[in-house]
DNA sequence: CGGACTATTGAAGGATATCAAACCGCGTGG
DNA sequence: CCACGCGGTTTGATATCCTTCAATAGTCCG
């Protein structure tokens, strides 16, 4: 872990952010007061299960895995966050209590904001609080895409889902490169590492075609009737 | 479905609830402006998946499953809401569409409350966004335990966490009775009846004992080492 | 007492985890 | 340049857990 400076690549980042996006530039400037830069290694933990913690965490570049302890050592993806995602703001309204764990996934740079004056700003400005709102709700309806799919579809499906949300709409065929180590998809589908093996080796008589991160779909609709 | 008057114990109700409870009285009469109340058999759906709804939903008695469809008529439960609990608000800040459909699991009463109010309140008074935030980040940890709890642990652990979940902390032995039926029970953490039932009686060697609705439990230690 | 619904139990099959081994791509150092 | 080693990935064999279907047992309420 190292401490940075703000680059303005950094700042455009930000400013095209779900989050930031709807945002006036004097309010997230007024956000920035206060934050920091961190760079992080594949496997750094950020924080962990229980921990206080008094920021709000916010990508600028890599990939940051949300996850929950089992028992034995065993890990639940929650989430997985990739450049321009926030995290971690459930916490501030939570007693600033996280109730998972997250790790940088590959060497990434975290900016952390101060969620007390988040929630500050929050209080005094609708327009924040409005951002905020719907910053949870798009969360919320991701956690539970998550859950829908774990209990209504099989491993290939469910890897079926993930290249569809990837296909743009329209197209009959197309490809596109993984945004992350397989290991990491499997996590984020809650399936083994085999797991999403064997499902993609499924999928290649419904004309998936994968090789290293590159995924190529010959037929949209076939995916679809899976 | 039967429209009906809002009673003083109805009142009662709203505001002793986690959303209510936090505002002042003339914030919520502010929402309930417009309001309509509404009574429900069992199985009457409320809202389909993909709906347009302008409401805010809440139970005021009775029991209220949320699912999403899947294919060839399956079901997965998101939650499951009762007497004193706020759903649907999602939709208000994503384009006014359900992802969910939801429905009586019981006979209930439901009050529908007015989104578009309700989010203009929001806008204007903080107090109201503040709310509306902390209701969604504890919706949000409902999700994620779910989610985690699938992912983490087998069906005598799920049911054993549920029935923990309800116990007085400090107490070694205990007993309460089921808040709904089995096959919601089932339903809301994601397992058919029979896996629910089979699950109980594996738990009987802990000390677990069931009888109907009733659900004592002789040694929480033994629970907690499942 | 009968009927309908709810819950339990049994048997069989399916899906995924787990363990183990082979494979591959890639960077390193000889 | 090539052998080596390492981590990620794939494949195979097996075990576990859960679903599904079918039949039986309870339970509630008329």
């Amino acid at each position: 872990m190292k401490t940075l400076q703000l680059t303005s690549s950094d700042r455009a980042i930000l400013v095209r952010s779900r989050f930031f996006a709807r945002l006036p530039h004097s309010t997230v400037e007024a956000i920035l007061v206060g934050a920091t830069l961190s760079s992080h290694e594949e496997h750094d933990v950020l924080f962990r299960q229980g921990d206080r913690i008094d920021d709000v965490f916010f990508v600028l570049s890599g990939l940051v895995r949300l996850y929950r302890l089992g028992k034995e050592g065993r890990e639940a993806d929650i989430a997985v966050f990739t450049k321009g995602e926030m995290f971690a703001e459930n916490a501030m309204f939570l007693g600033h209590r996280v109730t998972a764990s997250a790790e940088a996934a590959e060497a990434s740079i975290i900016l952390r904001l101060d969620s007390r004056k988040l929630r500050q700003l929050a209080a005094a400005d609708p327009e924040v609080a409005q951002a905020i709102i719907e910053h949870l709700c798009h969360r919320g309806k991701m956690t539970e895409d998550l859950l829908a799919e774990d209990r209504l579809l099989t491993a290939p499906q469910r890897v079926a889902s993930y290249i569809l949300s990837h296909c743009p709409n329209g197209s009959t065929s197309f490809s596109f490169r993984l945004p992350f180590q397989k290991n990491v998809l499997a996590g984020k589908l809650g399936l083994a590492p085999e797991a999403l093996s064997r499902a993609f080796s499924t999928l290649r008589q419904s004309g998936v075609t994968v090789k290293g991160r590159m995924i190529e779909i010959r037929d949209r609709q076939a995916l679809e009737r899976f």
